[in-house]
DNA sequence: CTGAAAGCGCTTACAG
DNA sequence: CTGAAAGCGCTTACAG
């Protein structure tokens, strides 16, 4: 391995000078920084990171923090966090929480004594003072820690009105709403959303509170499905659900979209894959990805940043599950 | 931050001694041991790991190289090695490399100056002389680098061979084999499992090769079964591609089950939400992950390993794209 | 069984 | 503009 030492010998300088020149720190005269680039060249020396981060208490690791990888919401936004990481010459560890208080702490400490560079939050159970006191750039995603940290999120309840309103357009005169878990901000958005849209109309509606689970989801809509057979409309707060729901009125003998249109929202590819196709309100949840990484990093840098909470436009795709529009 | 100088200068010895007892090498008395224990808990110290790694070479970093996280069956495999990678004290880095070999030896080359502890590779496109040469452990997943990197995968052409014969049992008498892409062994195996137990009976079938992309399979599947109308049943090579058939099955006006039967391969979750249910081949990704993981940290740790190749069962996953065995 | 010392490969005041 | 030197927090021969 080629060191700092072999670039100052072979440059004829010191090793001061060189990593003055190689951290654009410092002055250093441009013969100088001639021989060092030519020695580097020669050399192939490539930085060693850990004795940089040993001295700069500083990585270039990112910490992804999410509460399961498997959850068919996250691995485009994990995907979207590397892909600007890198851009950005950082790396990122993925963290599966499980939503557990213990767990997150536990990776915010290791991760601390590697000198992470800055973490990425998704999770509803966070534990906030302790993030709060993490003494290390943060930034959430979907849940608002505190107003320094900064926040990105999709506008959830602009979307949930978006969503009703199309089953609105579409006649529907009884609607079921399947609420998310009480506990997640999101949810809590698009409920609302709901509720304003839907008081808005005279259409009547009822709301249940269903977690973003398939089966639990058919499995409750079934049920209501049977008490209640004039429901010709379901908005699902999320497409796994949707797709329970979809599923549910398969076995309730009800036609998709004739006697029943169904609205998710996510925007999960396996939206396309059903039959027929999810309509859904798709978040953009690259570009949430996208967009917290490129704050992290300039919150990491001492950048400024113009804001500490920002919104990703939610997007309605039409699909099999809703009819034409009633003119 | 306390150090190591804070613990030896507490329990009154040397940090030499504080660190033999810490790494556990090297012989330290008894008291010396009682001080230095009591001393680290007073002192809540906590080693750290990349003064550690500057010394040693070696980090508690593991590199996780996939295609793209954003693929249905790699979220699982990711959250498996991760599992096991806590568990062991390992920590994982994410690194997607679209199956460009470029990007994978970028990976490789960050990562080592990391002092990166291994590798699990999943790729297809693989630079195999790279990682033969990369100097690090090593572990591949679906595809053989050479003898000496310990390799897991499915048994593909077992699994084949059964949802082949799923078919055959249940009465199909013209059999749609959709072959995935040619460079991927697994696809490979699969497809000669296909032959192998299409060729025992005497039930028609053809082949087309057809990539795991829902789209472009439902397309391809519409055009055949046009051309075709005597095929009963498909058998995808992946559940994304038996999910593009069961649309263009839809499209098609085929009733499935009772027209046309289709099995898929992967068992993703996905195949649950289709209607009907996709009866599919199923891999036990998390245990090829964990296995993956466990051979891994084995090698890392210079513990012997059984094997070099490791077979993770597949097994049958019975829904509603299939009728029930004819007798 | 133990400690002084060198070393891992860098960065950063400081003096010049 | 530059270099000698101390230091980041550990590990590891080596001598005792």
């Amino acid at each position: 391995m080629t060191t700092i030492k072999d670039v100052a010998k072979k440059a004829g300088v010191s090793v001061a000078t060189v990593s003055r020149f190689l951290n654009n720190s410092g002055y250093v005269s441009t013969e100088a920084a001639q021989a060092v680039t030519v020695a580097v060249e020669e050399l192939k020396y490539e930085l060693n990171p850990i004795a940089r981060s040993l001295n700069t208490k500083k990585s270039n690791l990112i910490g992804l923090i999410l509460p399961d990888i498997t959850n068919p919401f996250f691995p485009e936004l994990a995907r979207a966090v590397e892909d600007v990481a890198l851009t950005y010459g950082y790396t990122v560890v993925l963290c599966n929480s499980d939503e557990d208080p213990e767990k997150e702490k536990n990776y915010i400490e290791t991760l601390k004594k590697k000198y992470i560079a800055g973490f990425i939050v998704t999770s509803n159970q966070l534990d906030a003072p302790h993030y709060a006191n993490a003494n290390v750039p943060i930034v959430a995603l979907d849940r608002t820690i505190n107003e320094k940290i900064p926040t990105v999120s999709s506008n959830n309840k602009e979307g949930a009105i978006m969503g009703t309103n199309a089953l609105l357009e579409r006649g529907c005169k009884h609607i079921l709403f399947l609420r998310g878990p009480e506990k997640l901000n999101p949810a809590n958005d698009r409920y609302e959303g709901f509720m304003e849209a839907i008081q808005r109309s005279n259409v009547r509606y009822q709301v249940v509170t269903c977690p973003f689970h398939f089966a639990d989801s058919q499995k409750i809509v079934e049920c209501i499905l049977q008490e209640n057979p004039l429901i010709d409309g379901i908005f699902a707060s999320s497409d796994v659900s949707a797709a329970g729901a979809l599923k549910a009125a398969g076995t309730a003998g009800k036609h998709v979209p004739d006697e029943l249109q169904i609205v998710g929202f996510d925007g999960v590819a396996m939206g396309a894959m059903l039959s027929p196709g999810l309509t859904t309100v798709a978040q953009d949840v690259y570009k949430m990805g996208a967009v917290a990484t490129r704050v992290l990093i300039k919150r990491i840098e001492n950048k400024k940043i113009e804001q500490n909470f920002y919104e990703v436009p939610v997007k309605l795709v039409i699909r099999g599950t809703t009819r034409s529009v009633v003119e």
